[in-house]
DNA sequence: TATTGTTATACTCTATAACTATA
DNA sequence: TATAGTTATAGAGTATAACAATA
């Protein structure tokens, strides 16, 4: 049953939804062990290094809706991960910081996932995996540009 | 706040997801007005170019879960795209057909989906292109085979 | 016994409206 | 008025177990 290929395989869109569906589902058996799903890590990765930032930009720099972030952070903070203290400045705004326990899950998880990475992209090149991701950035941007002006 | 991108940046499996998502954003707002989603039009692509295609069939093409694959027939079937005759050969199974009204939205859904894809890939040339599905397949293939062997 | 389609269910992800407290 | 965080909610998408009909 190989006649699809000639259909939907032409789709750069399909291809990356099936790529990004099955690293899905094998990222999350490298990082449930670990405590995090794929936006739990992500959030605490950018936490970490970003020591002291606030809920609202968190969810600006991942995309991610404001009210679902809530619930990331709330996940992070009540696994012992990270901190949320009201900011002085502005005691509207949350200021979240990665625990001791969360910076030393943060950098096993980035490991972890750096090495699947490796794996996923097992037989492609250096060269070849940067230009890929500047391929998957220029799609992103073209994409954004065309959907909803937010 | 552009730290992050020394970080999730590096991570393939990362700018594939953001990709993806702003993708799928964007083409919603072009199937919505066909009354497709983008699950519903993959299946009626293929069930246009495999007329008699049995369900079972289509949910291993489309890498979807034969549960979840029976609310996309019916509604494909309540929108009065698609047919499902028993097949004489197997009473279990149905087989699949796009009606007249079915064929003449795919035929439109697939010209809309490939002006979108072009859309998205804008600034990548022809070779950088069949270069790009490549490496998603490949991906999509490493991952799978990392993952649970199902 | 195994398979096709089905039901029920549940969990994740995402998106929107409306609220509160602060600014 | 506007913003940060929150609540409630609803719609997709996805995954598993168990069933009836048929093989």
């Amino acid at each position: 049953m190989n006649h699809e290929e000639v259909i939907l395989r032409r789709i750069v869109g399909y291809n990356l939804k099936r790529a990004n569906s099955a690293v899905l589902a094998t990222l999350q058996q490298v990082l449930g062990p670990l405590g995090l799903r794929r936006v739990t890590f992500s959030a605490l990765a950018v936490i970490r290094s970003h020591p002291g930032l606030r809920q609202s930009d968190l969810a600006e720099i991942l995309a991610i809706d404001r009210p679902n972030m809530v619930l990331i952070v709330h996940e992070l903070e009540a696994a012992g991960f990270i901190t949320r203290t009201r900011s002085q400045e502005d005691r509207r705004a949350y200021e979240l910081r990665a625990t001791p326990k969360g910076e030393c899950v943060s950098e096993q998880s980035v490991d972890a996932v750096f090495d699947f990475d490796r794996g996923i992209t097992e037989g492609i090149g250096e060269e070849e995996r940067i230009m890929l991701i500047g391929l998957l950035n220029r799609i992103e941007a073209n994409a954004t540009a065309m959907g909803g002006e937010k």
